[in-house]
DNA sequence: CCGCGGCTTGGTAGCGCTGTCAATAGTTCT
DNA sequence: AGAACTATTGACAGCGCTACCAAGCCGCGG
């Protein structure tokens, strides 16, 4: 009756306890809790496991306790460079504990975003991160009703569902559209693609900033729901120009179409900055080398990743923080691109955002 | 005695067998060999599958059937622009498979790699994505007694583990150097960082085109462990024109650099192409819209992502591929900054590799 | 009319681990 | 010394699903 199903090489729990000289279930205990076995079995079960080899079954044990190691993360792309820099911090954090990560590409989609978090939700995840604040009423309430912790990543809001680690977008824009009002620019561009919430809220920064100048021009704006591209930043320029001839500066909102700015200077032969100032976003690596080197606001994206799954595997191990929401802030890098000749003519400096 | 573990709001799949009239092994088999069931019996469980909301419980299947639905994925970085877009195709192909991806950084080192091939290994994937083909030979064996379909990425050669795809980098460097040569350049540098395997392979190319052309020089040749940056083409290529004033034409392993060649040039006032010829390596999207536009070896990342998934999957389901080793070969993408000025003078042109 | 083979369907018994509760030692306190 | 604890350990019964085997049903040929 009984068929053997097992196979014999197999090395379970039951064969570790077995070498170890106790039961099952104290050897089980050594993996999770073993400050509570005795020094004398702790040692033992120890060697036995690492004698035989032994790798716990995940599916056994998830399906016995109920829950998984495994941490949700949902973001909206896997192309873009910010999202690189943020999975890279979350995967550093998660390394070497023992959390896995699962990802899911919602492609800027709050409804594949409800999807995924449904099908995130069925499997008990122990922890979950997801980008932004913008989620589906029905998302909202699924992750409400769910126990398990979660970081809501890239911004910062009045009310998270949990917890919250990012910067207010608004602000940094904001800051980068100061800055060149403060060198005398009067007649700012804003460049922006695809238009993610995240993106519409940096334009809401350079709109309250161009509103208080009293320097408010529609003509002055170009944006696109296409993804963003090098080549993309150099057409949205010529569109800006051929609205706005007069345009002395361009905020971009993010660096790739600042990069593409550049190049279409280059070749329209508009000086840089002599003619026109430039403003990216995000920092990327390449800013700081191009020439003339390209102003950008720097955002701590690995760090935003690493605090955000260090908040989650710390709530899940029950050490809840001490603030939800976290503010990373960011830092206006003032370089050659945005400081205009003989205007002030002081060296770029930095500008810090007021957070913690 | 019995105590209830079970929460009463559950849905299993007993509670849709109950609702579909039928034995929840009938249920079972519906979601996995529907076309064993009668249609009267198909319809019925699909139905009340769907009112129910059920999710199936994946840890409870993979106890059960001894296997997961997971294909693991090896790569060496999670930065680089270049992995970025492989796990693109790959996550594109799996998406709206039964399957999900297990991702897991190697961090260039092979030691790590097999530490990870063991964890993911003992999990009994359904499938695995590695990157490259300079396994350790442990790792080597680890994978070839297991019995799940194995896909080496991004470099083709002799011996497979199971099957492979990608292209040969000697090859696409070579294709380069010949057209640099072709161009009339006689002090072809190469500027190499990180130098991981598919790095050194490229140099291999670069040497062998050099060699046959009776013009090799180790003046030439600037390479550094560091990983790549656009600030650091600019070092890289500072240090060429120390050893080698009188260098022609700049091989970039890879774009960065190459776009930090071309800022450095400025910094210079170099000229480009008039006095020096660029090539990088990988096509990304912002070579072509340089200034001037830089060229470069296409490779298929995207593809190559996306084909080996679909490899992956289609093993797993029993249709093996009808060849193991799919070359998806390269372009080299002709543009400005290696044209010599009236060298020819033709316009800029794509040479396609041999790959079928 | 009986028996045989193919198509469906159901019953049974786990998969490997852990939650719950109970029992056993070893202490400390009054 | 006896009671009251605490620190360790163990027994038992599942978690939700599927592999395996068996049985029921149907139509057809002899």
């Amino acid at each position: 009756m009984a068929r053997k199903r097992t196979k014999p090489g197999k090395i379970r729990l039951t064969e570790v306890a077995k070498l170890a000289g106790v039961s099952p279930i104290t050897a089980s205990r050594f993996f999770r809790t073993p400050e509570a076995l005795s020094i004398n079995k702790r040692v033992r079960v120890d060697s036995a496991a690492k004698e035989l080899g032994y790798v716990p079954n995940l599916a056994a044990r998830a399906l016995a306790s109920q829950r998984t190691e495994v941490i949700g993360v949902l973001v909206p792309s896997l192309t873009n460079n910010v999202f690189s820099d943020v999975l890279r911090g979350i995967y550093d954090a998660v390394d070497g504990s023992r959390y896995s990560i699962q990802l899911a590409n919602t492609r800027y989609s709050i409804l594949q975003e409800e999807k995924l978090l449904r099908v995130f939700l069925a499997q008990k995840p122990a922890g979950l991160i997801v980008t932004g604040i913008d989620q589906t009423p029905e998302s909202r309430s699924l992750m409400e009703v769910t126990d398990c912790p979660i970081v809501q990543l890239m911004e910062i809001g009045d009310n998270p569902v949990d917890m919250m680690i990012g910067f207010s977008h608004a602000d940094a824009c904001h800051a980068a559209i100061s800055h060149l009002l403060e060198q005398g620019c009067r007649r700012i561009g804003f460049l922006g693609a695809r238009m993610d919430p995240r993106v519409q809220r940096r334009f809401l920064g350079y709109q309250q900033a161009m509103k208080h100048a009293g320097l408010t021009d529609p003509r002055l704006v170009v944006t696109t729901p296409l993804p963003t591209s090098v080549t993309l930043g150099g057409t949205l320029f010529a569109d800006l120009l051929a609205k706005a001839p007069d345009t002395d500066a361009v905020f971009c909102a993010n660096d790739d179409l600042a990069l593409g700015v550049l190049f279409e200077c280059r070749r329209r032969q508009i000086s840089v900055p002599e003619q026109l100032l430039i403003s990216g976003f995000n920092d990327l690596e390449f800013m700081a080398s191009a020439v003339p080197s390209l102003t950008s606001v720097r955002t701590n994206r690995y760090e935003m990743g690493r605090a955000a799954a260090a908040m989650v595997i710390d709530a899940i191990e029950g050490r809840r923080p001490e603030q939800k929401v976290v503010d990373l802030g960011f830092t206006v890098m003032v370089r050659q691109s945005s400081v205009r000749p003989g205007h002030g003519g002081r060296a770029p400096v930095e500008r810090q955002s007021a957070a913690e």
